[in-house]
DNA sequence: CTTTACGTTTACGTTAACGTAAACTTTATG
DNA sequence: CATAAAGTTTACGTTAACGTAAACGTAAAG
C-alpha cells in the first residue's frame, strides 16, 4: 500500500539530478532506507525533499531547511526546548514577512518599467 | 544639495562591510565617483545597493539584482530589446509569485507547529 | 552475451560571495 | 609629532551546493 519512490522517480518529479538527493542524504537533509544497496523513498522522505526545495526558492540554506524540517519532528519533549523552537518560529516569521514586503515592492517596480516599457513601444509602433 | 555617501555611511546604514561593497562594485554592481582615490556614493548609488539587497533577501544571485537594476536604466531603446524586457518582466514576476505561494505556505505551517507547540507547552504547564 | 539502464561509492573540481590580512596613503587629533 | 581613524589596492582563504568523472554492481533486453 505505502508508497515509495526511487532516487530517479524523485529526480523526475521535481527536476533535480540524482546526485542532488545523495547530497541531500549526505547532508542528513534525508533518510531514506534501503533494499539492499538501493535507496527507497517513503512519501515522509518526499515530502522533506518538497520541502527543502520550498526552502531553496525562498533563499534559505540547506541548514536552515534542515531546521525547518526538524519543527515537524515531534518529540522535542522538554518545555525549554519547546520555547525555543516558539522562538525560532517568530525569527522565521519575521523572515517571511519581510520578504513579502520585498516581494510587493519588487512587483511594483516591475510593473514601472513594464508601463514605461510599453509606452515607449507605442510610441514607435511596429510596422504591422 | 546633492547627498552623497562615504562607503562607510552605506555600511553602516545597512549592516553590511566596506569590502562587500568594494566587492559590488568589482562585479559592476555599483558605480560610485570619486574625489582622488575615494568613493563617493549618490543617492542613486544608494539605492542601487537597497535593491541589490532586497534581492538578496529574496534570493537572488548578484548577477539577477544586476539585471534588475538594468531594467531601470533607461537607454535600451530598440524595439527588440524592450520585447526582450518585457519578457524578463514576465519570467521574473512568475517567480515572484511563486514565492508568493511558498510563503504562504510555509507560514502555514509554522502555525501548524506553534498550535501543537503551544498545546504541549499546556498539558505540562510550567510552574509559576 | 554484451549493451543499455539504473543503481552504488569515492573523490576531485567549480562558482558565488564574500572574509581576512597585508601593505600602504591621507587626513584629523591629543 | 605620533598615532588613530578613515580610506585604498592586491591577493589568498573559505564555505555552500552541487557538477563531473571514475570505477564498479545488477538486471532486463535484444
Amino acid at each position: 500500500m505505502a508508497q515509495t519512490y526511487s532516487i530517479s522517480d524523485l529526480a523526475r518529479e521535481f527536476g533535480i539530478t540524482t546526485r542532488t538527493i545523495r547530497f541531500y542524504e549526505d547532508k542528513s537533509l534525508l533518510s531514506p532506507s534501503r533494499e539492499g544497496q538501493t535507496r527507497v523513498f517513503s512519501s515522509s522522505e518526499r515530502v522533506k525533499l518538497k520541502l527543502i526545495l520550498r526552502g531553496k526558492r525562498l533563499g534559505l540554506s540547506l541548514q536552515e531547511s534542515a531546521e525547518i524540517i526538524q519543527m515537524y519532528a515531534p518529540g522535542r519533549n522538554n518545555a525549554a526546548q519547546l520555547e525555543q523552537l516558539l522562538q525560532k518560529i517568530t525569527e522565521r516569521r519575521e523572515v517571511l514577512e519581510q520578504q513579502h514586503k520585498d516581494i510587493l515592492s519588487m512587483m511594483e517596480d516591475l510593473n514601472n518599467v513594464e508601463q514605461r516599457c510599453k509606452n515607449e513601444l507605442n510610441k514607435h509602433p511596429e510596422p504591422s
